[in-house]
DNA sequence: GAACAATGAATCATAAATAATTCAAATAGC
DNA sequence: GCTATTTGAATTATTTATGATTCATTGTTC
């Protein structure tokens, strides 16, 4: 029984998955749905929605996704045909972009 | 050595996975870093970097989140401090609504 | 307020994610 | 075209997430 290394997780990153349980959860009621039923649905265990739920920042992001889906939550407040044709247009820049980087004395353009 | 049971993904999650890690990816370049580069940075190794970029969805969605972070793609299309103010007001709508639902046939509102 | 149902939270065994490593292939810069 | 470097991808050991379970607490409905 070994106490977790918790990850290092910045404030922006707190806040996004806390807003994303928030929004999965008000969803869920909006819908009269109990975690069973969500949980059930979406094929996860109630625990792991609990978690989902609190914005823990262990879960697969492929299940929490997954779970905002079957709850309505837009992702990239796109609806599920506009986010394919952008994927498809997104991908398209993409294939213009270089493939690799090159840094000699690793310079890194740092205006974040 | 065992396959593993690859979840059940549907076609929205996978397509938000794949613009997120494209994004992401755009941001490197766009910042002229290497993989390593913003693999330390996040504190994460090159490979789980590569399958976020790939869209994994076994990945955890704080990795992925903290790794978007840096590169700067916005979450929610938030910036920091608008994210911030964004949640405690959302917070504040939650309190209102009910904790708990009832269903006694196991009723569902399924208008998704 | 009684009674039942839903939620919060913790534990533990197991399944899966992650780090580290390796090698091949692709790419940028000269 | 050459060469050094970056990237893609696969493997394995280890760390961590997940499912199942349990109990206490809160909330809802009558």
């Amino acid at each position: 029984m070994v106490k977790p290394v918790s990850r290092l997780t910045s404030r922006y990153t707190h806040d996004a998955l806390a807003l994303l349980g928030q929004l999965v959860r008000e969803a869920r009621l909006g819908k009269a749905m109990t975690t069973i039923d969500l949980a059930s649905r979406a094929g996860i265990s109630r625990s792991l929605l609990q978690r989902i739920e609190r914005g823990d920042p262990g879960c697969s992001i492929g299940v929490v996704f997954e779970v905002a889906a079957i709850c309505g939550v837009p992702l990239f407040e796109l609806e599920p045909r506009q986010l394919t044709s952008h994927l498809a247009l997104h991908g398209e820049k993409m294939a213009l972009l270089p493939k690799a980087v090159r840094t000699s004395t690793q310079r890194v353009k740092d205006d974040f």
